[in-house]
DNA sequence: GTCTATACCCGGATAGAC
DNA sequence: GTCTATCCGGGTATAGAC
């Protein structure tokens, strides 16, 4: 069923990490409080309480994963903002980092976005952290209708669109379907066929996109 | 922040359907574990033990909002194919359809399709109503490929994408945000724009669909 | 760092009066 | 159909020994 990726199945993880991967992909299929610490513990191989030895309460614990998964992807966006070529080149690298990174990280991290977590009034550090991600992958798109790159969409509406792709392909990864390499360009194509003012470019966009793409 | 249309407001309710209503919009929120049978009587106005004259369990609530949904969902489907007009003015009725049912229910339906209520091994007739679901919307986009209308896209891909946009629909009427009647259009446009072979045609089956289409 | 034991609260659901 | 009262299991979190 699941990919087997040296960073999602054997090495040697620490407690804490290993509570950190139990913890997501319980909180994917169960949801954030429909997972009890109990739940948690059983799955790690440890003592309830054990927990609290590294984490401060069953929120924190959610927080990091909330933490640790956009500060990656708008460090993403900012590396291929500067890495250049333009909008339409930055979102096809993106697209296909967000895949190949939903497939390697050992965290399944639909909870965060599927379920409103970050609604709750206590998740306010995450939704902050969102708010910044947002803003950046907006920018890619609103620069690339200024630009002429795309058609003249309602950027905020474009944006709400390919969130909701990363997130269907977050779930896809997670639920284990197999997920060839050929995927990636499915979706990233998927995306830029319909914003791109002149879809003929679409191949060249894809070519320049892989070029100097460290897979 | 709520729009008021006359099906989502005022009207004078039975207790039975202001459950419905509170209880799927707790469930958005705060998801189906995460809300407590006493948050729903709050809600509602009522005791919690007045719940159990209506539903027999927590549980009941939430399939009857997954059932009242889903069927709604395939019915739609059936109609448009039965209307006739080809798969691409098909699937643009079915998502004008689609964004004017999620502005115009009276109920939050976020929470069954954004958590994994519906993976809970107890939510088996949910899944059994999803499947038929999706494999009329699937069998929609296959024969767009396969009678040329739309490009040489996996059908399951793209199927998928497309759940995934109707998702940030519900997403976006149920938090609120105004939601002009050319939304509709817009999103409709972004998946058609994606799938069609031949761009041009937009325009063309935008007008048709919009045909003998009562607002 | 991990364990056992436990405090204390809140969950779903039922009984039975009105 | 709605109420009050209540049962009991399971929830998070802490105390304190090893």
């Amino acid at each position: 069923m699941a990919v087997a990726t040296s960073s999602r199945t054997s090495k040697h993880w620490s407690t804490r990490d290993r509570i950190l991967i139990e913890a997501s992909r319980l909180f994917a299929t169960r949801g954030f409080a429909g997972t009890s610490t109990r739940d948690i513990a059983l799955a790690v191989g440890v003592r309830q309480p054990t927990l609290y030895a590294h984490f401060a309460s069953k929120q924190s614990i959610a927080e990091e994963l909330i933490r640790r998964d956009l500060i990656d992807g708008a460090e993403a966006l900012t590396r291929f903002r500067s890495d250049g070529g333009g909008p339409a080149i930055e979102l096809y690298r993106y697209l296909l980092w967000e895949v190949a990174y939903d497939r390697s990280t050992p965290f399944d991290l639909r909870a965060i976005y599927q379920t409103d977590l970050l609604e709750l009034p206590e998740f306010s550090e995450g939704r902050k952290l969102l708010r910044r991600f947002d803003s950046l992958l907006q920018s890619v798109i609103s620069r690339g209708v200024s630009e002429g790159d795309f058609d003249e969409v309602d950027p905020l509406l474009a944006c709400r669109v390919v969130n909701a792709i990363i997130l269907e392909t977050i779930r896809a990864s997670a639920s284990g379907s197999p997920g060839d390499d050929a995927e990636a360009d499915e979706i990233a194509d998927f995306v830029l066929r319909s914003l791109l003012a002149r879809r003929s470019r679409l191949t060249a966009i894809r070519t320049a996109a892989h070029r100097e793409w460290p897979h």
